[in-house]
DNA sequence: AAGCCTACCTGTTGGC
DNA sequence: TGCCAACAGGTAGGCT
């Protein structure tokens, strides 16, 4: 599920409840996540204040004294607010006890298939975007510094498919499978193109369609297709605005055209021939 | 280094 | 109604 919408709503969510706040009690469930958080880590979070709340790419960074928590939600997962006393479910796996001002909460990440992580990074160990879960990372979306050039640059070093080179995350972050089909139709690109042969003028049209596409999920709280919630727990509304995801055969938003289904990369990409030459 | 494949899991869905 | 296979938002790691 959570693509960088989801990742940064959740994580201007986790900002507002924890953000100054102190950990008072950490703990994980008995099965477990993609890695295991070592119980040592565990051990240090209590005591701890919260520095600052931050999102790279689909992770998730809470900044604590000593170090950092990344966070994963994987593809199933939702990190959310709860009072300390409310009930766990049989799929919350990671557990935060803290207190913020007068209020205590907990925060439990919920993931279902457990393809999330919680790991730890101590400052010691350097800068946390060394972490080798964090260091080759792509640029962010977002980012001043990408440029219609720089994108053409990056995507010159893939012969395949751009919707493959999109959802490649040593390149740029963020653009998972529901994104990377949406914003190659908003700017008219047929996903099966070879990213290396965009032209310049469509290497900005789809960064300008990728923002445009990112930044509308992020105002709608992301897409609940299944389970994914805010921390407030609310559902995101943009799966259903979307023009081409999980819309084989039914008609084209656009121009009518009945939405294409094909899988690349053993994942399911949505286009409208039409539309996207 | 790119590119392809597997693995990690379990809940939901669609076909029979 | 029930059963089972196929499928689902991600990505590290291994191999060619």
């Amino acid at each position: 599920m959570p693509e960088l919408p989801e990742v940064e709503v959740t994580c201007r969510g986790v900002e507002k409840a924890l953000l100054g706040g102190r950990i008072e009690a950490a703990r994980v469930s008995d099965k477990p996540l993609r890695w295991p958080l070592a119980p040592e880590a565990l051990a240090l979070l209590p005591g701890q204040h919260v520095r600052g709340v931050r999102r790279r790419g689909k992770y998730l960074l809470i900044q604590l004294d000593t170090g950092t928590l990344i966070v994963h939600l994987g593809m199933s997962g939702s990190f959310r607010v709860h009072a300390p006393d409310a009930e766990a479910t049989p799929w919350d796996h990671f557990f935060l006890t803290a207190t913020q001002g007068r209020r205590r909460l907990e925060l439990r990440l919920c993931d279902p298939r457990r393809f999330g992580a919680v790991v730890w990074h101590a400052n010691a160990d350097g800068p946390v975007g060394q972490h080798p879960l964090l260091v080759r990372l792509g640029m962010e979306p977002f980012d001043p510094g990408l440029d219609a050039a720089t994108f053409q640059r990056l995507l010159r070093t893939r012969r395949a498919a751009i919707k493959l080179a999109l959802m490649d995350g040593h390149l740029v972050v963020g653009v998972g499978n529901i994104y990377a089909s949406e914003a190659l139709f908003r700017a008219g690109i047929r996903p099966t193109t070879s990213a290396a042969r965009l032209s310049l003028a469509r290497c900005a049209k789809l960064l300008e369609a990728v923002r445009a596409t990112l930044q509308d999920a992020i105002d709608r709280g992301g897409s609940t297709l299944r389970n994914f919630v805010g921390s407030d727990g609310m559902a995101g509304h943009f799966q259903h605005t979307v023009y081409v995801y999980d819309r084989a055969g039914q008609s084209c938003r656009v121009c009518g055209t009945p939405v294409r289904h094909l899988v690349q990369g053993q994942r399911s990409t949505y286009y409208c021939a039409c539309c996207q030459r």
